[in-house]
DNA sequence: TGACACCTGCTGTATTTCTAGCATGTGCGG
DNA sequence: CCGCACATGCTAGAAATACAGCAGGTGTCA
């Protein structure tokens, strides 16, 4: 799944190459269709093989991940998550870091 | 294993209880044992029963958690993590945004 | 066109996980 | 002390998943 949503529409070959640990052939051609069977992917046939991707948008998907890390490792609290990343998510550029500085002003004038 | 973080270590029934879709209370008891056969896991007995724990701290948890988060959703930009969990990570209260403003702050001045 | 590489559909088997249920042990309240 | 609620240990069968392998179809390239 994850792979699926960092490397887009895959084939079956494709999931195998960027799978960390991977399974047979088999195991993986059974799995992705035993997610489509649970609506998590469709597949799209493309010349001769399947080209399998998420339903759910990325953008969806990752919001749905965000929520549940936040509440899983930091109570809830986007501060503390915020925290977490600007301390050990490695290294932040400083014009990235002068886009969230304004990213945060502009939501301090907001919440006022 | 989320649960057992957001909600500190637990009995067979507490987990059973904080279960989106449970399983039966054997299948349950049987993760659970699985688990710790795989050493992601420990119990400890409690009076009569087991008290399951995750071995990693939260801590490194939620590094290993957000790393994969980033890169799985990211492309491995904090910037865009970050913007995210602001946009649509809930509610930010002011001082949050405060403290959050002065922790950039202080990494702008470090990346200099 | 023909040989080849590669992919899917399908089948049968092994392994893992899910489930129910029973015996046994512990803690607690009457 | 006795009975009850509840926990674990264990067993055995059902269900899901992993796996290997074969037949047949499609694209490629000489």
């Amino acid at each position: 799944m994850d792979g699926l949503y960092q490397h887009g529409p895959s084939t079956v070959t494709e999931v195998l190459a960027f799978l960390a640990d991977p399974p047979s052939y088999s195991a993986v051609r059974a799995l992705l269709r035993t997610m489509e069977e649970k609506g998590l992917l469709l597949h799209s046939q493309e010349g001769a093989r399947y080209v399998y991707a998420p339903v759910a948008d990325r953008r969806s998907a990752s919001r749905s991940a965000l929520r549940q890390l936040v509440l899983t490792y930091f109570d809830g609290s986007v501060e503390a998550t915020v925290a977490a990343l600007l301390r050990d998510g490695g290294r932040v550029l400083p014009d990235e870091l002068e886009r969230l500085a304004r990213l945060i002003d502009a939501a301090r004038r907001a919440a006022q």
